[in-house]
DNA sequence: TCAGTATTAAATTAAAAACTGAAATAGTTG
DNA sequence: CAACTATTTCAGTTTTTAATTTAATACTGA
């Protein structure tokens, strides 16, 4: 791996490795969710998983679509999705 | 993926999304190396290869051996092996 | 044992990230 | 328009993390 592809990498490890947000991107594998959704999923403030997505967005890796006054987000770099699901087989199955 | 498995797998990329520490685990993938050739390939201080290296052993990501007074590193989670093998798939591959 | 090399540990400093609560924005509905 | 809901932004505080320097430890070979 170059040092170009490993600074990019560790950039989007960085914004994956705080548990709040691995757990959106979790929850985000399955279906766009809402801010309010996420929040009672995560058991945190308002603000907080705010703040959480808009690292997500601006990282690149969640997209959002407004619909009333509510905001969809859902996973918008397929490579994140694949990568979510090798660790779920890795870390998470038998 | 349930709450103890995130923690788990947040702290595990937590660790390898330093630069430093992504580049040493990729040159690992390859060989077992000393500090000192791992301090000529990533540019930095003795002392700060080898706080990254403690780092990447407590974590357990990573063990050594001794042989005179050289400490040859290698990976020792499979798991981890795979997971680099994976990005490199994803992020560095047309 | 002494000089040299390799590695680790501890302490300090500097910088970045996280959480909180309050205020602001945007859209909806009566 | 006024009240309400969902979300975001901001400012302040606290917590984490990173890098540097310095000192210590461990091994080797003369």
């Amino acid at each position: 791996m170059e040092d170009e592809h490993v600074k990019d990498v560790a950039a989007l490890l960085k914004t994956m490795s705080h548990p709040i947000r691995l757990k959106i991107l979790c929850l985000l594998q399955e279906k766009e969710m809402a801010v309010g959704d996420i929040r009672e999923e995560v058991k945190t403030t308002n603000a907080n998983v705010s703040q959480h997505l808009s690292i997500l967005r601006n990282q690149g890796i969640v997209s959002s679509r407004k619909d009333a006054n509510f905001i969809y987000n859902k996973i918008e770099d397929g490579r994140v999705l694949e990568l979510i699901a090798k660790m779920r087989d890795l870390f998470c199955e038998v």
